[in-house]
DNA sequence: ATGGTAGTGAAACTA
């Protein structure tokens, strides 16, 4: 079988249901995870999504902030949810399809502003949370999954609009970069998006106080899809879905796809 | 060096 995965930071649920239905319609993924979705599980407006065949729903959330969910049209059953860092936050929740296949979807916290865990602990607790991350899939070696999610990191200098001047902005920090590098490794995860892709700019976030984010372009690759190496030769055909960065009332980020033919 | 925008929820926090 086939399927099409998407992954997308929604920034509220309730606000942009509207918009994920769009995309729900017009580009159809099977299985669709979204982050920040700022509901408690049970106000995220589920009925809507059934209507269009998403019929499977996992889920953790909390008010106001956070909260992770998959939705998907194939049968699935939740596999776990874990609070990394116990920072007693609403970041990750797994899925298991039908097909075997266990989807983690990820909301890695973003860090603060400044990349140093000396004076700004939003950062320490992001750092934390990416080795905690590692010493799970090194545990037990993740096999036939997926992880997808707002990661918080662009690990490439192609990942974002000027390697020079984002490497003392969070997001794009080299000690960050590393625990990102150590949490693949530690899964022996593969970059779906950078193989299918493997040149050029590629971004998925595009910051709302910029004037004109198009036409400034300044963006960063901080949305992935990966895989464990048993499956990841099935996947193709990624791209990111700029369009949406342009909907009327949009999240900042853009959803990125990826099929899988297993 | 600063401020620019957005969401939640009704001030201050987070991104």
């Amino acid at each position: 079988m086939s399927f099409t995965l998407a992954t997308w930071n929604i920034n509220s649920v309730r606000l942009r249901e509207g918009l994920v239905r769009k995309l729900m319609e017009e580009e159809a993924p099977d299985v669709l995870c979204l982050q920040e979705c700022k509901s408690p599980v049970e106000k995220i407006p589920l009925e809507g999504f059934k209507e269009l065949g998403y019929t499977h729903m996992v889920a953790r959330g909390q008010k106001g902030y956070n909260g992770v969910a998959i939705f998907s049209k194939i049968p699935m059953e939740e596999n776990c949810a874990h609070d990394f860092a116990d920072l007693g936050h609403a970041r990750h929740v797994a899925g298991t399809l039908e097909n075997g296949v266990t989807i983690h979807n990820f909301y890695v916290p973003a860090g603060g502003d400044v990349p140093d865990r000396e004076v700004n602990e939003k950062f320490g607790q992001k750092l934390d949370y990416l080795t905690q991350m590692r010493d799970y899939f090194k545990a037990e070696a993740p096999q036939k999954s997926i992880l997808v999610g707002d990661l918080n990191i662009a690990p490439r200098e192609d990942d974002v609009w000027s390697h020079k001047q984002l490497l003392k902005i969070v997001s794009h920090a080299p000690i960050e970069v590393e625990h990102l590098h150590d949490t693949m490794e530690a899964g022996k995860w593969v970059d779906i998006t950078r193989q299918d892709i493997p040149e050029g700019l590629l971004y998925s976030w595009w910051s709302y106080r910029a004037r004109d984010w198009d036409a400034a372009d300044k963006g960063r690759r901080l949305d992935h899809i990966w895989a464990t190496p048993d499956i990841s030769n099935a996947a193709h055909g990624s791209r990111v879905l700029r369009a949406a960065r342009g909907w009327e009332k949009p999240s900042d980020h853009a959803p990125v796809f990826a099929t899988f033919d297993l």
